[in-house]
RNA sequence: UACUUAUGAGUAAU
């Protein structure tokens, strides 16, 4: 079985969605009883291509087999089709049949529908989720505070974002550098790159390592607030500090200073950048 | 300790 599974993930990851459905059904035939884990991959598969009613339909259609029933799994990859698609009501909905059918929801469903609420600009409803998680001893990890950390940032509302990191902190539940990346964004966006700096220093000094996001997150500000020179020299601090940027870090950068008509010193930048061993595209 | 689900940035020229 696991062997069918893992082939059937594979067909569903480039696309090959009906030959994927149809190894599905040559299982039985084959000797070989499809499972839980099977079925939750094609479903996954169909609700990522978004062919969301079809993979209800195998949802309803495993469900009727002896012995298979949904799963928190099933449940929290249809929800996120739907979440993702934009019809954040018919995921709730499934949410609540969910829970009427019994199963569980897990950390994954709440932070998948906290994620499809947040992107809505749902918050109250998103707050109400988290508290109503925490009620019934389903605890929020570093992924379900990032996503209500970015959805709050999103929506620049930087005092609550900053209230759930300090939750966060006091809680015991250890931000990473998703959450750092998502609030110094925030305060970037926000046209205050001076605060998203203060956060850099911050969070290297609790040992947390920026990445190559957090550094494109600040080198972005820089430039959009027009500190070229200064976004230059955070890009070369960020080689040195042994992280590389990729070819949208870089191009951003030079495209900035294109755009001032800077030319010879974006020049020398890929010439700087390539010398320390950058791949430009 | 095999297989399936959730979170952050940028993405130009034509």
């Amino acid at each position: 079985v696991v062997t069918y599974n893992t082939l059937i993930a594979g067909l569903c990851k480039v696309g090959r969605l009906d030959q994927a459905r149809q190894v599905l059904e040559s299982m039985g035939e084959a000797g070989c009883d499809a499972n839980i884990v099977t079925f939750n991959t094609l479903i996954n598969g169909l609700s990522n291509a978004n062919r969301l009613e079809e993979a209800v339909l195998v949802m309803h259609g495993m469900m009727k087999r002896k012995g298979c029933s949904a799963d928190a799994v099933t449940y929290n990859v249809v929800i996120n089709g739907f979440c993702k698609s934009g019809d954040v009501e018919r995921a709730y909905k499934l949410l609540e049949e969910m829970k009427a059918a019994g199963v569980s929801p897990d950390t994954f469903s709440y932070t998948i529908m906290i994620n499809g609420l947040c992107k809505s600009l749902n918050f109250d409803k998103a707050d109400e989720l988290l508290h109503e998680m925490i009620s019934t001893n389903c605890v929020p990890n570093v992924v379900t505070y990032n996503t209500l950390i970015t959805g709050y940032c999103k929506a620049q509302n930087l005092d609550r974002a900053c209230q759930l990191l300090d939750v966060m902190l006091k809680g015991g539940c250890a931000p990473d550098v998703v959450t750092y990346s998502a609030v110094i964004d925030g305060f970037c966006k926000s046209g205050d790159v001076q605060e998203g700096f203060r956060l850099f220093e911050k969070m290297t000094f609790r040992g947390c390592r920026p990445d190559v996001v957090t550094y494109t997150v600040l080198i972005t500000g820089l430039c959009k607030a027009g500190q070229l020179d200064e976004a230059c020299k955070f890009l070369e601090k960020m080689i040195d500090a042994g992280c590389m940027p990729n070819p949208g870090t870089y191009s951003l950068v030079v495209d900035g200073l294109c755009k001032v008509e800077k030319l010879d010193i974006a020049y020398e930048l890929m010439t700087v950048i390539q010398e320390k061993g950058c791949i430009t595209d």
